[in-house]
DNA sequence: GGTGAAAGCACCGAGTT
DNA sequence: AACTCGGTGCTTTCACC
């Protein structure tokens, strides 16, 4: 359960964040080990849990998906928190949801094709049982940090 | 710029987002189509920037940080938006920025490896010209939708 | 815009050091 | 734990439809 990943593994881990599909040989010939090494750490990183899976980038406005905001939810003192989370994943328009301490017992992040779309979601979401409220912030602009970054801290 | 998905380049998607290193001979035989169809096709989607890229989904747990919150920023009136979220990417840790309507001007989310981690990265951000002040919230769990249920729905 | 075949590579397991 | 090597299978291109 308690994988060390060491240099190599985090040089790995930066390759394919930037691009799954780099070939293994590719990884290889700039790291100077063989692939069959990067072949057996993959498959270890994923083994380990580390690596959980590959994924598309996608651009949600190209798709339609223009409006984003959070949704802080407040539940009645009695309600079972993980059965809200239940619900909320029922909604595919919630992306990430968090149990959070403060004002809100939930936060959660939604996407919708525009503010008829969200307002439906929203009216989803406060249909939920034991949902006191919602109060919801609109994302203007979103941007993302690249992903390298914090990588790159991570692995100093 | 305008391009338009079909039922092909949404399978297509589809597919990849859930294993972006599922070969494209796989895929041609899901979809009765050839191996080169898929080749194109892909090629054109990261083209028309639909597909930005690959990455992997790994455990941030499992790499020590363990800490995520929402961090709001209020700032100065007469202050430049845009060089406050240039500042804000310097920190690593963040790694989402909204821009967004309410309370806040705005929004980040920030990963760190604990508690004295998020202290430091919380001092960064209050330090920044023109912010105000912050507001955080702490995420006692996270969890996310499976993305492929948000493209179900994008795809119908 | 799609196919199918062929050449060039990549993957990945087995055996070795 | 990493290397080499070889069989298998994937990618990518191109002439043709």
């Amino acid at each position: 359960m308690n994988y060390v990943i060491d240099e190599v593994d985090k040089k790995i881990l930066m390759y394919l964040i930037d691009n799954t599909r780099m070939p293994f040989t590719e990884i290889a010939k700039k790291m100077n080990v063989s692939a069959g090494t990067i072949h057996v750490r993959v498959k270890k990183l994923e083994e380990a849990g580390i690596i959980k899976g590959t994924t598309l980038i996608t651009d949600y406005d190209k798709m339609g998906y223009q409006f984003v905001a959070y949704v802080g939810l407040l539940l009645t003192k009695t309600s079972k928190t993980q059965r809200v989370i239940d619900e909320l994943y029922k909604i595919p328009n919630v992306t990430v949801v968090h149990v959070v301490s403060g004002k809100y017992n939930i936060f959660c992040k939604i996407r919708a094709k525009d503010t008829g779309d969200a307002k439906e979601v929203i009216y989803r979401i406060d249909q939920i049982d034991d949902v006191l409220r919602t109060e919801s912030m609109i994302s203007l602009e979103e941007s993302f940090n690249d992903k390298n970054r914090l990588m790159h801290s991570i692995f100093q």
